[in-house]
Parts: structure tokens; C-alpha cells; sequence
DNA sequence: CTGAAAGCGCTAACAG
DNA sequence: CTGTTAGCGCTTTCAG
């Protein structure tokens, strides 16, 4: 059995609430006992007892992470940034996958919010978001804050990336490299990629040129979706000279179907993604992205949450939105062959 | 304030006792009180909190993973393969990254245990494992399964890999593609990596192959080593003709190594790695591999885990070794070269 | 079949 | 500065 704080107490004839008090340097402890429970303590190997705490004080100083998918690297790396923000606050980061399946998010929502978690960082699958709707979730007003996907309408704390700048900075890039018929493969209606969609949009009507919806297609959310996308695009009759997809994995796809079709990246097809996952330089084409700050994106988000966590005020709905940067590699890197 | 069973009890004139076995289906409760109890619990939205049951039944329903690397896709997959396992059973997963630190991996481990959980898959970053140094852990025995990684010497319940079958088929597939200055990149000594040097000398002393001490280097972990480690390879006076590393993104990094210095692969250097990430048919050149059956490890492991924390008697020291398979892609097919 | 008593290990609030 | 009295919300044990 391990050691309890009573078996501490007793061993030193002190009362039980003098251990506690000395173990959390409760300032009205004189120095020598305080001295002597520590002592004590660490001969015992005493080990506070998180479950026996958290059932007195109503706090767990556990922080739920909801993603729809930890193989994806973006989300890893979002993952490790809270975890570095929160691991030095003492704070333990639970992460849950819901494989982009709203039915699975609700329920990963209700586990961890049923275990009474302190807050919770969630990157929705859900197109259209309610929180409201969670009755257990209501009821204990657990603080959250929303990350890369802002379901449209809702009011919350959000931390994510400019979508339509990084839309256009993407969109415009494909511009200047010569290229007139770009076209774009898009997320799915949930995720954060409506504004993408603008930004693309914006960049074309900036630059003059005219939009094609058939040049807008959808690659949802599995591996292949990017490879299957793309051959949907090359088999159209104006087939584009150029690709903004909305993420890496779907770009490394699209890349694929390009090559395997027996054409090249960047001259006949150039390529740009979104998200500069770690591996993108090392890809059949090095991969021309926009990077999203991924660690940032989650340590900041982090910091929003213990704020909430710790402010009485619920000051509800801050916004940070993370700066895009363009990364050009080879994908898109046309220039040189025009010279 | 949260719905509790007593606001339930009272509601319905019925004892606390009453609500609680209703609840979790006790035999001994009538079907009519049963009905009453769920509908009035559902109408209130009871949720039953974790925290005070984990005090009383000493069980928390948590269990611990504790990676080097969440970023590293082999890891993500095998934790993966864990949830998978272990959501269906009712067990939430706890994610620890230790960056391949072994103080932070110690830490985590404290943590954890402070927690309560369950029990713990590890796959350590420890050269030589002692829980048993852990006062916390000794006290508590809770029960752990190693993955992927086992200490020599070390008595436990372990899941992994036929690591020196892995090294002896990777090997025996360059030697088989006609190279003959067959190098390896080896892990550091805290992980996996004898065995499958062990598998490396075998491959090369059954063909016949002399074996050449320099032509072993070790590529630490960073992202880059498997580059540098490359690097120092091409330096040497009789530059090897192939590669095995130990993982797949040392491999990568190797390969971008070999281009950079305008050399082909597989022509010049053929290269395969281990592990089998889910990106690695994307990269510059599609990289051969061995297999590990990530996502099977992970749900094997946490298969072991859950019949160690359910077994009264502490069967310690299972092996599961989850055979290696050979994927062959571009990076080390030569012998269509040859033809 | 139902319920009263006791306790899991710790902490908040107040007395001494 | 130290200790007492009450819980936190649930379960286990054992009487009715």
C-alpha cells in the first residue's frame, strides 16, 4: 500500500492537517516541522494521491485534447505545443482521436468532461458546432477553446490561422509563377477550409482571372482522397496547370496522380499545400506549402485555456489568429524554368 | 452544479444506495425502481463523476502511454493501435512525450502513477529499465508493458519486433540486389537497435560478405542525423553501395543526403529503412522498408496490458514479437537495373 | 430487494 | 502555528 499522509502524521504524533499544510507550503507551518514532514515524507516515499485531492479541491489539473487525427503531423505537432505550454503549469494533457467522426467527438467530449477535466482544446469535426447541445457539458461549463476550425457562426475562443490570407498567399503564389488555370482541391465542408476558399477566390479575381468552379473539388479526408482528387482534375478537358491544396497529405497525393500520369511537378502541374507537416521537404517533389506554426498554434492555444481556466470571469470568445507564411520548394518553383 | 445521485435519490424518495446499483445494473434492484432511476437520471442528465468512483473503487480506468516521440509516425501509430484497443473496454489513454528524454521519461512516469492509472505502456528512452528504481511505481505495482523497446536483461512483459530478424531481412534483401558494401545505420544504444545490428552481421556473415566495423555509424535522433550520418558515410574511402538504417525517417534523411551529393539511389546507393510510415512511398524516392505492423503492436500491447490489470495473479513477463515483413519500393530495387 | 453505516485520501473553514 | 470538524461523490459491507 502506498504511504498516505495519515500514516506520516501519526508516525510523527502531528495531526494529519499539519502534513498537509506543510507538503503544499501552506505559509502557516513553522519551518522545522515543515522540515520534519518533508523529512519524512521522502523516506516514505509519499506520493500525493491526485484522485483523493482532485475529489476535495474540484480541480484535475487535466487538459482534454480532441483531434481528428494523430497520425496526421499537423495535429501531432499542435499537440506537442500544448503539452509544452501546460507540462510546466503541472497540468497533464489528455489526447483523444476522434478519426474526423463527429459521433466519436461528441463521445470523446463527454468522457472527458464526464472525468472532470479542467478545460478542453478541441479541433471540431463537426460541421456545425454545439457545444450547448452537450448536456454534460453545459451543466459544468467546462472552459474550451476551439483550434485550426471555427465552425461558422459560433461564438468562442478560437486560436487558428488567417484561412483567407493563407488562401490567397497560396493562390497568389501559383499566380506568379505563370500560371492561369489554377485550380483547387478543398477540405470538407467541417473543417476550416471555407475561408481558404475565399482567399483562392480573391487571389483570382485580384489577378484577373476568371474562376471555374469545375477547377474547385473536394478531397475529403482520407489518404488516397488527394491522389483520387487530382486524377479527377488532370482528366478534365482544360486540365489546370496548377494546384492549391488545403493540406499537405492531400498535396503529397495530388503529386502522386501527377506523376503517375506521366507528367511533371512543377512544369505541367505546379503544386502548393498548407501546413508544412515535417516530412514535406523530403517528398517525391519537395512540397511548396504555407506554414501554419503548428507548435505556436498549440501553445497558444494552451495559454488561452489556463487563462479561462484560472479566470473567475469567463470572458468569453478571444480570437488569435496565426500569420501564414509561404514556403516555396520545388512543387511550384516555375520561375527558374522560364528563364 | 453538476447532477449527483443523491439529487436523483431524493427526487425520487428512494435511498442513495438505491440510485447507485440502479445505475451500474446491480442484480439486486427491481425492474420498476431500475426504470425510474434511469429515466429520472437521464432527465437530469446525470453524469457519474470519475472521480469520486476512482477514490472508491481504487480503479481509475486510465491508462498510461509514455512515447519518445509523438511526432515520429511510427509512435502515433502504435498509440493508435492502443485507443483502438482499449476505448471499446472503457479505459481512457493518457498520452506522455518524452523527446527521447530520460529524466522527462521519469518524470512522466511519476505523474502517472501519482494518477492512479491503471496501468502503463512505455516504450522507453531508458538505456537500462528500472521501474523497480521508481519508489512510486514499486510501491503501487502497477502493471506496465514495454513496446518496441526492451532493455537487455530486462524481465518484463514486452511487445516489439523480431528486431534481428528485421536487421538479417533488410540486409539479406540489399545483399540480394547485388550490392556488396552493405553499411547500416544503427539507432542509439537505448533503443531496439542491437538486435537489429545482431540481424545486420548475421545477414552479411551467412552471404558471405566481410564485415567492416566503420561502416556501422550510429544516427542519433534528432531529425537530421539520419543526413549527417549519411554524409560521414559518402566520405568514407570505399563509399558503401547500400544502406540499411534503422528507421524510416534516418532513411530519408539518408536519401536526401545521397542526392545531394549527386548521387542515385538506388543506383548508386540503395537505402532501406524500417517501420513503414505512412509517408514513406511519397518521398523522393519511394522508400523500401520493413514493416512493423505499427497499429497491431499498439493494440497487442494494450491487449497484454489489460489481462495484467485484470488478472489477480501478476503473470509477469509475456513476450508478443510481431514478425517483420519486407516492402520492397524504389529506393532498393536494383536488380531491375541489372537486367 | 432496499438501505444505513463507514470509508476511499485529501482539503477548506474555522477554532484553539 | 496547530488541530478539529465536515465534507467532496461514490462504493463496499452488511443489516433489515
Amino acid at each position: 500500500m502506498a504511504t498516505r499522509m495519515k500514516d506520516i502524521a501519526v508516525d510523527l504524533g502531528v495531526s494529519l492537517m499539519t502534513v498537509s499544510k506543510a507538503l503544499r507550503n501552506h505559509s502557516d507551518i513553522s519551518e522545522e516541522t515543515r522540515a520534519r514532514v518533508l523529512k519524512r515524507a521522502r523516506e516514505l516515499n509519499y506520493e500525493p494521491n491526485w484522485i483523493a485531492r482532485s475529489l476535495a479541491t474540484r480541480r484535475t489539473y487535466m487538459v482534454g485534447v480532441v483531434i481528428p487525427d494523430l497520425m496526421h503531423s499537423f495535429f501531432a505537432e499542435v499537440a506537442k505545443g500544448i503539452a509544452r505550454h501546460l507540462d510546466p503549469l503541472g497540468y497533464q494533457v489528455v489526447i483523444s482521436n476522434t478519426d474526423e467522426n463527429p459521433a466519436a467527438e461528441r463521445r470523446q467530449v463527454d468522457l472527458l468532461v464526464a472525468r472532470h477535466i479542467d478545460g478542453l482544446i478541441i479541433a471540431t469535426a463537426l460541421p456545425s458546432w454545439k457545444l450547448n447541445a452537450h448536456p454534460a457539458f453545459e451543466s459544468r461549463a467546462t472552459p474550451y477553446v476551439l483550434i485550426d476550425r471555427l465552425p461558422a457562426g459560433l461564438e468562442a475562443n478560437y486560436v487558428g490561422v488567417r484561412d483567407e490570407e493563407l488562401g490567397e498567399m497560396a493562390t497568389a503564389h501559383l499566380l506568379a509563377q505563370g500560371c492561369r488555370r489554377v485550380a483547387h482541391l478543398r477540405g470538407p465542408a467541417t473543417a476550416n477550409s471555407a475561408g481558404r476558399v475565399r482567399g483562392y477566390k480573391r487571389a483570382l479575381s485580384r489577378a484577373g482571372v476568371e474562376f471555374h468552379p469545375e477547377y474547385v473539388v473536394q478531397a475529403g479526408g482520407g489518404d488516397m482522397s488527394g491522389f483520387t482528387a487530382m486524377q479527377h482534375l488532370l482528366s478534365l478537358p482544360s486540365r489546370p496547370d496548377a494546384v492549391f491544396c488545403y493540406n499537405d497529405p492531400v498535396a503529397a497525393g495530388a503529386i502522386q496522380a501527377v506523376l503517375e500520369s506521366g507528367l511533371q511537378v512543377p512544369a505541367d502541374v505546379a503544386i502548393i499545400g498548407a501546413g508544412n507537416v515535417h516530412y514535406s521537404d523530403q517528398l517525391r517533389v519537395p512540397l511548396s506549402t504555407i506554414d501554419q506554426s503548428s507548435g505556436l498554434l498549440g501553445e497558444e492555444a494552451a495559454g488561452l485555456l489556463v487563462q479561462c481556466i484560472e479566470a473567475k470571469t469567463p470572458a468569453k470568445h478571444s480570437h488569435i489568429l496565426i500569420p501564414p507564411r509561404l514556403i516555396v520548394r520545388d512543387s511550384s518553383r516555375r520561375a527558374a524554368l522560364r528563364t
